[in-house]
DNA sequence: GAACTAATCCCTT
DNA sequence: AAGGGATTAGTTC
């Protein structure tokens, strides 16, 4: 008889094994007891086991048993050796008996571990029974299970990131080859200096990610075999060490702010845990390699854009000359070029510079106003009137430890000028964000004109760059933060009419006292909108939710209006060519508007013109929205003064605002019309933008119900002021002579010309729309005594 | 000795 | 109390 055949009997029915309460059987001081007796006979060898013949060597016939078993074998004891019993009196420390379960029960746990890692109670306990297994043995299983299946991905994972970097290490090891003997693609003679010094800086970047890389790895394969491994134990590298020591972006400058290598980064590269998707296929790897390459080459050029943007930022003269008045400067383009190498390569011909830097305050927290420029949708929509249309074409990194600071992203982007005369300018650029320290904050722009083509341009659309540019958030007390705005363009200015070049050239169109005029405009808008509970400064009671619909309508108005004098991608205008005696300077569309929710249907005719007037933008920005003159220019006055029946502050000046006009009556039996209207003003333009609406439709919206489906057409104006030497005149202000400009005043209506969709748009409304723009003009100038 | 696996300990939720 | 991570212990190759 053997030890089996005791355990045997001491099984419960339906082969249960042989444990009480869920403990082995075997602490079972009785059992303990009969085994002991057992063990000693076994001990003076006269009750041979039939174990010996079982013993150490005899698998096979021990598994052929257990698969016929339908039990586990953990009450076998068949393969007990002697030393395994131990010595009487140490039952506390008991032993394990060792077994599998038979390859029926895994193949049984593996099935349902296929279809449900995580079984409830209820299945487990089901299984356990089928199995004959312990319900305790069944969790384990899976616990055990499902560990396993971890380790499993993490090596898997492991070995994925050791082939990339294998990859990246061979891609170095071939731009160090090809450097020893660079060659000129032009000319294929020797490589000059400059080139050089660029292939350089790739394989700086190229080093330090790879050794980031490598470092990480390490660490992982440290975790998964238990040791650590080092680096320079698995890698051997033909080259001095001092080359893997090369910082990035290193500086040049003694930078009074830390760089970005003095931040706690840990072995995570600039950008975060860049984890490059691994391509198996080996048709693959030169797309994979060009696409890293191309990757290292984006991060090598948002990091010293990033520099050159933090010492635009800070450095005073004499790279930047200040203005006589205001906050203003001019970038010294000597000291610019000596300070800078020129990261995105010489200035093309035909290309002229425009740099302007501007500070302030906005009521905004910094990391509000990070997170805004980092979303495009949000970016576009704080700065409407600048820009056209903006998406992000790529995130190459969101950020590391869930904030924005090594966010890098690829934008595409429409900047306009609020006139006809000045094409769209259409920028690739790279966004990088930065954190600097507690509290303070970059955001620098970079056109990757050279990088990646700029496909998506459009003909007509003003070629243009954006050297690096952006902005330093500083966090102030109390919601506040200070904004260093730096805006670096190049464009081609053949396109831009006359009468612009100015202007954009001294940077009031899109430099940086437009971007940081307007978003300190528009966070006190969202300011006041956030506070106001309490609707003290409108004339008429409108709910909150009236309020919040009428100001999104406003919003679409003021949209579609830029979109009309500007024709962003976005919207499908036409331009419209013979436009017989049309003007030259007065640019007119058409756009077919079927089924445009928001929008009459029918052929839509816009146009728009811009024009010199000698008076101060603040004085026309006065006269146009002062609804009580409306009748001097307006053809829906009907000749009459107009009404404000409501009003919505958007910000501390009264020029900001949402307001509900009506029109006086021509007689008695015609109801009155309602007109929307938005204007706003900063100290670099303002705009008034208007359409007549439904009264029907007013009311819904003013009662908070949804706008979506209001149809309205946009007209209205956008002043900015003329630049310098545009004007000349001067006028005798108190007892000095002070020298006011005028203003730069585009005109723009949108008219519906057809309800008929498909109809053909005709002469004469071409005409009607040039006379009615000509006629509002010189009905301005008139108002204003302007010579006409 | 390394890889695998059942079981245990111990901690968190 | 359940579940998971770390660890242990027994086994196989």
């Amino acid at each position: 008889m053997s030890f089996g055949s005791l355990f045997d009997s001491a099984m419960l029915p339906y082969g249960v094994p042989a444990m009480v309460g869920g403990k082995p059987l075997f602490n079972s001081p009785a059992l303990s007891l009969a085994l002991q007796t057992n063990m000693e006979a076994q001990r003076d060898g006269s009750v041979l086991p039939v174990v010996t013949s079982v013993g150490s060597g005899d698998t096979a016939a021990r598994n052929k048993e257990d698969e016929n078993d339908c039990r586990s074998g953990s009450d076998h004891l068949d393969g007990l050796s002697s030393d395994e019993l131990e010595p009487p009196g140490n039952s506390r420390k008991r032993k394990k008996r060792y077994h599998r379960h038979t390859p029926q029960q895994i193949q049984e746990l593996e099935a349902l571990f296929k279809e449900c890692p995580h079984p409830d109670e209820k299945q487990r306990a089901e299984l356990s029974k089928r199995l004959c297994l312990e319900n305790r043995q069944v969790k384990f299983w899976f616990q055990n299970r499902r560990t396993q299946m971890k380790m499993q991905m993490e090596r898997h994972e492991n070995t994925l990131l050791r082939q990339e970097n294998d990859k990246l290490r061979a891609e170095n090891m071939s731009i160090r080859e090809a450097m020893r003997n660079p060659i000129c693609n032009h000319c294929g003679g020797p490589a000059m200096l400059g080139e050089v010094s660029l292939e350089e800086q790739h394989l700086r970047m190229e080093n330090a990610r790879l050794k980031d890389e490598l470092t990480r790895v390490c660490a992982l394969a440290g975790k998964l075999l238990g040791k650590p491994v080092s680096s320079m134990s698995t890698l051997s590298l033909p080259m001095p060490n001092s080359s893997l020591d090369l910082a990035v972006g290193t500086n040049n400058f003694a930078s009074p702010l830390p760089t970005l290598n003095d931040f706690p980064n840990n072995a995570s590269s600039p950008l975060g845990t860049v984890i490059t998707p691994t391509r198996g296929a080996a048709a693959n790897a030169m797309i994979g390699v060009d696409k890293s390459l191309e990757r290292s080459m984006l991060l090598e050029l948002a990091l010293a854009a990033m520099d050159e943007l933090v010492k635009m930022a800070q450095m005073e003269e004499p790279l930047w000359i200040p203005w006589l008045e205001g906050g203003k400067a001019t970038l010294n383009y000597e000291e610019y070029l000596r300070s800078f190498n020129r990261c995105i390569g010489v200035k093309p011909v035909g290309f002229v510079s425009e740099a302007t830097r501007e500070t302030g305050v906005v009521i905004i927290n910094s990391m509000a106003l990070v997170e805004t420029l980092m979303d495009s949708a949000r970016w576009s929509e704080m700065f409407s009137c600048v820009i056209a249309s903006a998406t992000t074409i790529e995130v190459l990194s969101s950020g590391m430890g869930g904030s924005r600071n090594g966010a890098l992203q690829l934008i595409h982007a429409e900047l306009q000028v609020l006139s006809p005369l000045v094409p769209i300018r259409d920028v690739n650029f790279l966004r990088f964000c930065k954190q600097l320290a507690e509290g303070c904050w970059a955001v620098v722009d970079v056109s990757i004109d050279g990088i990646r083509e700029n496909a998506s341009a459009l003909a007509d659309n003003m070629k243009c760059r954006r050297l690096p540019s952006g902005c330093l958030v500083q966090e102030l007390p109390n919601g506040y933060c200070k904004v260093t705005w730096v805006e670096h363009v190049e464009y081609e200015e053949v396109a831009v009419h006359q009468l612009y070049r100015p202007i954009l050239r001294s940077g009031l169109g899109l430099g940086a006292h437009r971007w940081l005029a307007t978003l300190q405009r528009q966070c006190e808008c969202l300011a006041i909108l956030m506070s106001s509970s309490s609707p003290t400064t409108d004339t008429t009671t409108i709910t909150a939710s009236g309020r919040r619909s009428m100001l999104k309508l406003a919003q679409r108005m003021t949209d579609n209006f830029c979109a009309g004098v500007c024709a962003s991608s976005a919207h499908k205008w036409s331009k419209l060519v013979g436009a017989g005696n049309v003007g030259e300077d007065v640019k007119v569309m058409t756009r077919q508007s079927v089924d445009e929710p928001g929008e009459p249907p029918g052929v839509v005719l816009s146009a728009a013109t811009s024009v010199w007037v000698p008076v101060a933008p603040q004085r026309l920005f006065d006269f146009l929205r002062d609804e009580r003159l409306r009748s001097e220019w307006d053809i829906l006055s009907n000749g009459g003064p107009m009404q404000e029946m409501a009003h919505i502050a958007k910000g501390q000046h009264h020029g900001n605002s949402v307001s509900l006009l009506r029109a006086s009556a021509v007689n008695s039996n015609q109801s009155s019309m309602l007109i929307l209207q938005e204007t706003c003003t900063d100290p670099s333009g303002s705009m008034v933008v208007y359409a007549p609406v439904d009264i029907p439709a007013m009311h819904l919206v003013m009662s908070g119900g949804d706008s979506t489906y209001v149809a309205l057409l946009p007209s209205g104006f956008a002043i900015l002021p003329d630049g310098p030497g545009i004007s000349g005149s001067t006028t005798a202000i108190g007892d000095g002579e002070t020298k006011v400009g005028g203003s730069l005043l585009t005109v723009a209506f949108q008219i519906l010309v057809n309800s008929q969709p498909t109809a053909k748009l005709t002469v004469e409304s071409v005409e009607t729309v040039n006379n009615l723009i000509s006629c509002t003009i010189q009905k301005i100038k008139a108002a204003l005594n302007c010579d006409v």
